[in-house]
Parts: structure tokens; C-alpha cells; sequence
DNA sequence: AAGAAGTGGATTACATCACTCCGTTTAGGA
DNA sequence: TCCTAAACGGAGTGATGTAATCCACTTCTT
């Protein structure tokens, strides 16, 4: 945080900073459970705020999402970097694609600005441009070791990600990390090759979850 | 006469019927590429008819939607039917996978309907609570004969194939058959074990791809 | 005590869409 | 050919949603 801008000219009033924080965390936590699409009203809201207040401190919603994601998204090529440094090329991938999806499945916000949301600034683009190559030296490292199937690369990797963190908020409230059942069958597929089924972190999930996932969307317009 | 189905009382005058085709043919196509968010103003400009025509012969958005996609539905259940049928279970499974798949990747709409929109009516609702005994009845069988994980159930098949469905329409148009390239991933991730990478059906995307890929999303709010 | 800084929430401004109204055109039987 | 029910187009309506602003009021700080 700290504003970073060369243009903090006075700081805050205390009451001002205090409130600061507090729109700063209700995004957080709006955005994690809702995605970008929450409005600025909910998050005021959820803050306890009211809207002005909001624009006072960040000039647009733009600002607000690259405040609060910018840092996650650097903080991702860190981890290939640090994945890159794991001495089994393998352990390293995996590590990675759960960390990352960790986040993002249970951050819907930053989902959204990963996969390329509207609500972002140029500063968000240009982390995002380094994630790719990032993730490619992790994609090739493990497929120099004979670990990796060959026949993938680094977009492929991206589409699976990205598949795997569709499924969004409402589904991982009810039925946190599942997903990383799913990601534990897409690595049993991108293994070279294996005797066995891998075990799966996470077990099945229960029927009231299966039932309440097939009516997830919203049914406003159910006509019957 | 007709004290019940007074619906086709007398039939539409010729010019009437060919505009009601050119509405289906029309919704088809937009549906398919855009989802159902297409908006019946948009269908009507691709059928070149206007808006009140569309109404005049479907009464409401959930009607054209449900006369369109009925069918489709119908037909998922068939194939799980058939898949069953197959000699070799794997072979059933995996066909099914394929067959059901393609349709939603190449139709977005059809995709909608299916992961549960708004604009469906009752009959749809109650051909798709078909669907998961059918895809159960597939799964238990190719878990029997030990060729697919039997960690996995029902639910874990749908979950998989909303992901492999979910990168949409805008994707799809770019690299079409690029789902078959995931599915075969995952595919390898259901089976019990192997010694090598199936060989993907489909090649690698391009660069161009790529990089519209991850694009993708509409920037209108894009403020640098 | 005084005024600068900060505040809430009603309001504006606009966009989107499902659906309707109504004046005009046309098919097709007599 | 004429006549009328049927069909038509597209501007209009109303409901909804939401980013951003305005302004009368309150609170912090010195």
C-alpha cells in the first residue's frame, strides 16, 4: 500500500487513514467472494462507509482493483521464480499450479483481473505480461527432466489454469478446495506417465453441494 | 373445438412461417457464438426481421431459448444412452466426453442452458435433471471394468466438463477443437494408469491465439 | 474557536434490455 | 381487383443496475 505516488504531498487525518483501511479491507473481502463485479456501493457498504468516501480516496473503481491486486500479481512471478529453484522440476510445478490456484480460487477478484478484467490499469497489464515467459521456464525445466508430457506448453498450462478457477466464489463457499481435486486429475495428466491414480487431496464432495451447484446461477428470470 | 392445445389453431400465413424460420435459424447462430446474453433485438437484426416479429411468434426470451435447446438436451441423454452401449466401457466414456463437449464448446448458448441460466423454462429444467444418472450410470460402468479412477463419481465428470467448457465462444471462434486438446489432458488424468501421453488430438495453439487469448475480455473500461 | 478536511447518501447520468404500441404494409381469399 | 385480417418494423417504455458527483453537514486538528 503507502500510495506509492510521488504526489503525497500531506498525509491523511487520522480518521481518514483509519477509513482507508477500512474501504481497503472490505474490498478485499468483497472482491474475494464476489469478483470484480461487486459495486463500489457494496463495498462502501461492507466498510461501513459511504460511497464518496470511497472515491475520495481512490478516484475510480479502476484505481481501487489495481491498489488491492498489484501486489498478488507480482507476488505469482515470484512464486515461479521460487518454484523454478525447487531441486525436483516436478515438485516445483506442482507447487506452483497449487499456490497459484489457491489464490485464485479463493480470491475471486483476482481472478478476474488475471483472466483480464476491464477494472484494470496499465501497472496490472504489464505484471500480468510477466507471468507467461514465468511460467514457460517452469513448463520446460519440467519437461527437460522427463517429468512433464511434452506435447504441452506454456498456453496450455495457462487454459488449464484458468479452466480450473472458472467454477467461481459461490461454488468454492460451499465446497472449499475442491478444486484441488480437479487439479489433482489435470496433473495426473500431465504427468508422463504413472501405475497408479494419485491420490486426491481433497475427497468427493457432498451431495447438497453437487445439487446446489447444478442451480448456481442466479434464477431471477425463471418463467417455469 | 380444440378445448385443449389451442396453440396451432390455424396455420401462420406463408410470409409469417418464413420469417419464424429465419427467426430460429438466426437465434441459432447468435446464440451459438454469443451465448445467451445475445439480446432479441440482436437476433432479430441477424434475421432481419424486427424485434415485435419475434415476439409475435415467441412469446418471451425463455420460449425461443426453450424451443432451440429442448432438442439438444434430449439428445445428451441418447448419447449417454448409446455411450453405454459400447462394447469397451473407456471407449463409451470417452466417445460420450467427446460427442457432449464439442456441442457446448461450439455452442455457447447450449452451454448456457446447460450450466443453468436464467432463461430456460421448467421443460428443459426437467430434461437436464436426466442427464447426471445417465453420466453416473457411464462412470460406474467404466469404473467396474478398472479402466477409469474410481476416486471420481458423477459430479466430478460434470464439474470437469463445465471447466473444459467454460473458455467460451470468443476462444472457441479463434481455435476451434482447442477443448480437445484439454480434454485429452484430463482424459489421461481420469484413466486408471498409463505409460505414456495419449497422443492430443488437436496441435498446440498459435502464438496469435495466444495472445488474443489472453486479451480476451472486453476493455471498454480500460482507463491506462 | 475556526476552518480545513472529511463525511454520508441522495442524486445524476447513463446504459442495457425485455417487452409493447401503433401506424403501415401485405398476403391471399372472395 | 378489392378488402381485411394478419403481419410487419422500429421507436418507445419501464425496470434495473451502477459509476461517479454534489452538497449540506460533522469532525479533526491547531
Amino acid at each position: 500500500m503507502t500510495s506509492t505516488t510521488d504526489r503525497d504531498a500531506r498525509p491523511l487525518r487520522a480518521d481518514a487513514a483509519k477509513n482507508r483501511e477500512k474501504i481497503l479491507d472490505a474490498a478485499e473481502r468483497v472482491f474475494a467472494e464476489r469478483g470484480l463485479e461487486a459495486t463500489l456501493d457494496d463495498i462502501a457498504n461492507a466498510a461501513g462507509v459511504g460511497v464518496a468516501t470511497v472515491y475520495r480516496r481512490f478516484p475510480d473503481k479502476n484505481s481501487l482493483v489495481t491498489a488491492l491486486f498489484e501486489h498478488a500479481i507480482d507476488e505469482i512471478v515470484a512464486m515461479a521464480e521460487r518454484a523454478a529453484a525447487f531441486d525436483d522440476s516436478w515438485a516445483g510445478f506442482v507447487w506452483f499450479m497449487d499456490e497459484v490456484l489457491g489464490r485464485q480460487c479463493e480470491n475471486q477478484g483476482l481472478r478476474d483481473v488475471i483472466v483480464g478484467t476491464p477494472y484494470a490499469q496499465e501497472r496490472i497489464a504489464s505484471a500480468k505480461r510477466r507471468i507467461g515467459p514465468a511460467i514457460g521456464a517452469l513448463v520446460q525445466r519440467a519437461q527437460r527432466d522427463g517429468r512433464l508430457r511434452p506435447d504441452v506448453n506454456e498456453a496450455d498450462i495457462v487454459v488449464l489454469e484458468m479452466m480450473i478457477s472458472s467454477l467461481g466464489g459461490p461454488v468454492n463457499a460451499l465446497a472449499p478446495n475442491l478444486w484441488r481435486r480437479h487439479l489433482g486429475i489435470i496433473l495426473d495428466g500431465l504427468m508422463v506417465s504413472r501405475t497408479a491414480p494419485t491420490k486426491l487431496a481433497v475427497g468427493p464432495m457432498d451431495d447438497a453441494v453437487a445439487v446446489s451447484l447444478k442451480a448456481s446461477r442466479r434464477a431471477r428470470h425463471l418463467t417455469t
